[in-house]
RNA sequence: GACUCGGUAGCUCAGCAGGUAGAGCACAACACUUUUAAUGUUGGGGUCCUGGGUUCGAGCCCCAGCCGAGUCACCA
């Protein structure tokens, strides 16, 4: 066990005394709650207060004010944060005090969960609190939390704000830090949205397998993990799409599901290694329908986290939600952005533009890489407000249709907004005999040397051969879209347990440490019990790490001589 | 993966030509009749991320490592 700070130290003594004085600090009961911290504050009234003249409520104590008999204590439940006023003759109308005195005072912390009944008033200084006539004891926390403050003008002190801490103990930065609550809220609003949006048109939500024997769907290294029984390998997806469409040759004529994702590759601030994304297939629509269905699909999720408004403050820029949305041919942005018209040029000639506008390229890319290359750096940063880019080239989008005027083209559009895209979406290609070559083509790439390249999925094929009708497809990143809605720039914001490294156990001292300061063999596991550390022995007074050691050894009846005074004295020298 | 910055009390941070470790909040004790970042007085609390090295002496200098953040690279 870890060596325990003072003041988990003090914790445990209360949560000690708490037992002695008879008060469970961990009951089991059900605590019967009337009422909310946000419901009273909207709804007291000064002219009713007979209307909350007996609440009930739960919650943690956040701060404690106490001034001789009377004390204030913040309690926050999870609507928010009220005062409650505690009277030290009201609470203990006999001559025994202590439950005020001890209980209150004294063995009652910040972080404690507790409940309390009592009736609203508003205090002097007009704060709108709950006056207590009785108060049960809920949970009693041993570590310390964080206290932040904030002041009259609304500045925030001792902040609670090292990413590393707030990332590894997500559960103390939501008590303490309202506002990441508030996007987590958030983000299952923007949930909630689509997926209303998506059951009023009377489509599915269904489940895909996650563990997949070819993973599919996109271009992404996989994560590999093993089935015993199978004995056979298996990938935890990257996307679902090659599924959903399956379901929509089974039948289903609009099918959603909100996957996780997993890739195995680089962790900054737009990629975890897992991640949501939201994929929609719906039959006999094309990606011109998908466009308008899109469009009012993140007008309304806009709307309904944004308290009906379309427009965001994301940065320094306001982006605007409002549907419709400028559709750009792929090839015209790059014109418009470069000067090069690159329609109808090879992969040489791309190699030739990248060159002369500075862009990096490796000899494994292919002329979608590189046309994805010259969009990337030069174009996408330009499309602020929400915008859809159409018709890619073939190559970058193998299971995409061919354009029906184009066949250099795919019937594609991404949705870009403030330079980064948000969704891609496709005609979906149901040609079996056309995505057989695409699925080549790619095979291809990865013997180049891409290891991104898609694998070959025979059943894919085989289910496409029995037909799939035209079918319109979209993916939608969702803590993209979230961090977006959110004004947040890292994607560790918008997920609750963001991938880290472990922790790091900080080793204790080991055998030898004790033993070099001069303690013998046999009284080493028992220092390393009392102590935990030498420096934690050696700011006590060696009589007391004498006695303390002489008990433990009495204690557990070992049979090894009692140290000497004299001796534990030379471990100090 | 490269570079930059950071890791000191429960939290936020300071620290210096290398010379026994500081502040605010939190904690403890006392005072206080409704306080608002409550206040006042007093007090306790630290393997200064880890491991090596230089030195009479390292939180500080050097080397190696760990963890995090930022920038870049990679990334449909």
């Amino acid at each position: 066990m870890s060596v325990l700070s003072e003041q988990e130290i003090q914790r445990r003594e209360a949560l000690q005394k708490l037992r002695e004085l008879g008060i469970n600090p961990y009951p089991a009961d059900e605590y019967p709650v009337t009422h909310t911290a946000a419901e009273i504050l909207a709804n007291f009234n000064d002219h009713e207060p007979e209307k909350f003249a007996q609440v009930s409520l739960a919650g943690r104590v956040m701060s404690k004010r106490i001034m001789g008999k009377a004390a204030f204590v913040d309690l926050k439940d999870s609507t928010g944060k009220i005062q409650v006023y505690f009277n030290r003759d009201e609470i203990c109308p006999s001559e025994d005090k202590t439950l005020y005195n001890e209980v209150i005072k004294k063995l009652t912390d910040i972080g404690d969960f507790i409940g309390v009944k009592g009736h609203v008033f508003r205090t002097q200084m007009g704060e709108i609190s709950i006056h207590i006539k009785e108060f049960t004891f809920l949970c009693k926390a041993l570590r310390p939390l964080p206290v932040v403050k904030v002041d009259a003008e609304g500045n925030v002190h001792d902040a609670f704000n090292d990413p590393e801490q707030r990332y590894r103990q997500r559960y103390v930065d939501l008590v303490v830090n309202p506002h990441v609550k508030e996007i987590f809220v958030k983000r299952t609003r923007i949930i909630q949205a689509m997926r209303e949006y998506f059951n009023s048109f009377g489509y599915l939500e269904v489940e895909t397998p996650i563990l997949q024997p070819i993973p599919g769907g996109a271009a992404a290294r996989p994560f590999v993990t093993h089935h015993n029984a199978l004995d056979i390998p298996l990938y935890l997806r990257i996307a679902n799409e090659l599924y959903l469409k399956r379901l929509i040759v089974g039948g289903f004529e609009g099918v959603y599901e909100f996957a996780k994702n997993f890739r195995n590759e680089g962790m900054d601030r737009t990629h975890n290694p897992e991640f949501t994304g939201m994929e929609i297939y719906i039959a006999y629509k094309d990606y011109h329908w998908m466009m308008r269905f899109t469009e009012n699909l993140l007008e309304h999720v806009a709307k309904s986290v944004n308290e009906g408004n379309t427009q965001v403050q994301v940065g320094d820029k306001t982006i605007d939600f409002k549907a419709p949305y400028p559709r750009v041919r792929m090839y015209d942005a790059i014109k418009q952005y470069t000067g090069f018209d690159i329609s109808g040029m090879n992969e040489e000639q791309l190699r030739g533009v990248c060159n002369q506008l500075g862009i990096e390229v490796t000899p494994e890319m292919g002329k979608g890489k590189l046309i994805d290359a010259i969009f990337g750096e030069k174009c996408e940063h330009h499309f602020v407000q929400p915008t859809f880019i159409i018709d890619y080239p073939v190559e970058m989008s193998p299971l995409c249709k061919k354009h029906r005027d184009n066949p250099a083209l795919t019937e594609r559009f991404e949705l870009i907004i403030n330079g980064k895209e948000i969704a891609n979406a496709y005609s979906e290609l149901n040609d079996p005999l056309d995505q057989r070559e695409r699925f080549e083509e790619q095979f291809k790439l990865s013997q180049r040397g891409d290891d991104e390249a898609m694998f070959i999925d025979h059943d894919f094929l085989r289910a496409l051969e029995y037909g799939m009708p035209p079918t319109a497809g979209l993916g939608i990143g969702i803590d993209r879209l979230t961090m977006m809605l959110t004004n947040q720039v890292s994607i560790q914001e918008v997920i609750f347990f963001p991938q880290m490294k472990p922790e790091q156990i900080t080793a204790a001292p080991k055998d030898e440490d004790w033993t070099e300061v001069g303690i013998p063999e046999a009284w080493v596991p028992l220092a390393k019990e009392a102590f935990g550390n030498i420096s934690t022995m050696r700011s006590l007074k060696p009589t007391q790490v004498h006695q303390q050691l002489n008990g433990l050894r009495k204690k557990k009846k070992l049979d090894i001589p009692a140290l000497q005074l004299t001796e534990v004295e030379t471990w100090f020298k």
